[in-house]
DNA sequence: TCTGGGGTCCTAGGACCC
DNA sequence: TCTGGGGTCCTAGGACCC
């Protein structure tokens, strides 16, 4: 494992990259004539469907259009947008070339956070001029453009990205974390949604500052997120945590593969086909890894928002057909005469011996 | 016809054992 | 027969991220 770590003199710095509006900008990419207008990726490009906005462009999302939000909604905002379908391959390729672009780059350690984001660690006494360099290099192989955070820890680099775009730099240390910081509000935090944020406020704290300065015993963060979640808060309120980059590869603790039903599912045979479909997909994505299954989960949506979660544990098996019997064991546990709209399978597999384990925090990227 | 698909980790509670 | 405490494993559910 190499880290970035200080090396004679010049300090460390967590840098943290984010392409702008990635998918879309590799859109326009090879679809030039699309610059400048209105896109947005999601689904397989139907606004008629169930599916979800990927990303859309700047220009589509002056329109109030953003990700997460049903293509159908999207499609009435942005009447004018060009909808085009998720092209995962070619997003994959773009990703690739920018993750080798910035480890072309002098003493970068690479931490891939997703298709359009990593760390990099460097030493570095000019952090501004490295980032700019950064974005130039990519622009440059790429033709993307990148906002880069700079911080000294990985939670500070990663908010101080929001700060930079689009195609920007911006800075967050200890020594500015509270002036930009403070006053927002937690849910501004990576790790903070709305439940938590909404749990904070319940406890009276509803402001990063408010975070910063809270014992996690004396103000009952320990007594609402429980030992190890409530210290953990405490700290993500002040900025502080992992200042190390580490590019050790990743090890996928499982595979799954789930599927929104265009029409629900009422027929116990329609469903019975779907699971088989869904185990055999993650089966074949499981036997690419070469490492045995050891847990199941079953995630069964009925209409329209209520989920369920039926989970087994295996013994430690390649097998196929054993794998897929106990898969039908689970699917045995779905309410008959209900109306299914997602069905979902994860299978996970053993770790390596010499993989990570328990890293501390835990949650990827942290 | 309101809500994708791929991940990760934490916690609570019950079962079981000593 | 009743009761206790500690530990581990498993299941289910929740939360968050891109």
């Amino acid at each position: 494992m190499q880290t970035g770590r200080v090396s004679q003199g010049s300090r460390a710095w967590v840098l943290h990259v984010d392409l702008d509006q990635f998918i879309a900008a590799v859109e326009v990419l090879r679809r030039p004539e699309l610059a400048g207008k209105p896109v947005i990726v999601g689904g397989r490009g139907d606004p008629t469907e169930r599916a979800v906005v990927s990303t859309a462009s700047y220009e589509a999302r002056e329109f109030g259009v953003g990700s997460g939000m049903p293509l159908r909604i999207a499609a009435r905002k942005a009447p004018e947008a060009v909808i085009l379908p998720v092209d995962h391959e070619a997003y994959l390729a773009a990703s690739d070339d920018v993750m080798a672009t910035l480890r072309t780059q002098p003493g970068a350690v690479v931490q891939v956070l997703g298709w359009d984001e990593a760390f990099v660690g460097v030493a570095t006494d000019a952090p501004e001029e490295y980032a700019r360099a950064l974005q130039r290099a990519v622009l440059e192989r790429t033709r993307l453009h990148c906002s880069v955070g700079i911080g000294d820890t990985l939670v500070r680099a990663k908010i101080a990205t929001g700060f930079g775009k689009p195609r920007g730099v911006f800075r967050l240390t200890a020594e500015n974390w509270l002036v930009v910081m403070g006053d927002r509000p937690t849910i501004d935090l990576w790790g903070v949604g709305t439940k938590i944020s909404r749990r904070l406020a319940a406890i009276g704290i509803s402001t990063v500052a408010e975070l910063a300065a809270a014992d996690p015993d004396a103000d009952g963060l320990v007594a609402e997120f429980g030992p190890r979640m409530g210290p953990w808060y405490a700290q993500l309120g002040r900025g502080d945590g992992e200042r190390v980059v580490d590019d050790t590869p990743w090890v996928a603790r499982g595979h799954s593969r789930e599927t929104t039903y265009q029409h629900d599912l009422t027929e116990a045979s329609q469903i019975d086909e779907a699971i088989r479909e869904l185990a055999a997909q993650v089966l074949s994505d499981v036997a690419a890894e070469g490492r045995p299954v050891v847990g199941l989960a079953l995630k069964v949506r009925y209409a329209p928002f209520i989920t369920k979660t039926f989970t087994k544990k295996v013994p430690e098996t390649f097998d196929r057909e054993l794998v897929i019997s106990r898969v039908m064991e689970l699917a045995g546990r779905i309410e008959p005469d209900r109306p299914v709209r997602l069905l979902g399978l994860r299978a996970e597999m053993s770790m390596p011996d010499d993989s990570r384990e328990g890293h501390t925090p835990t949650r990827s990227g942290w």
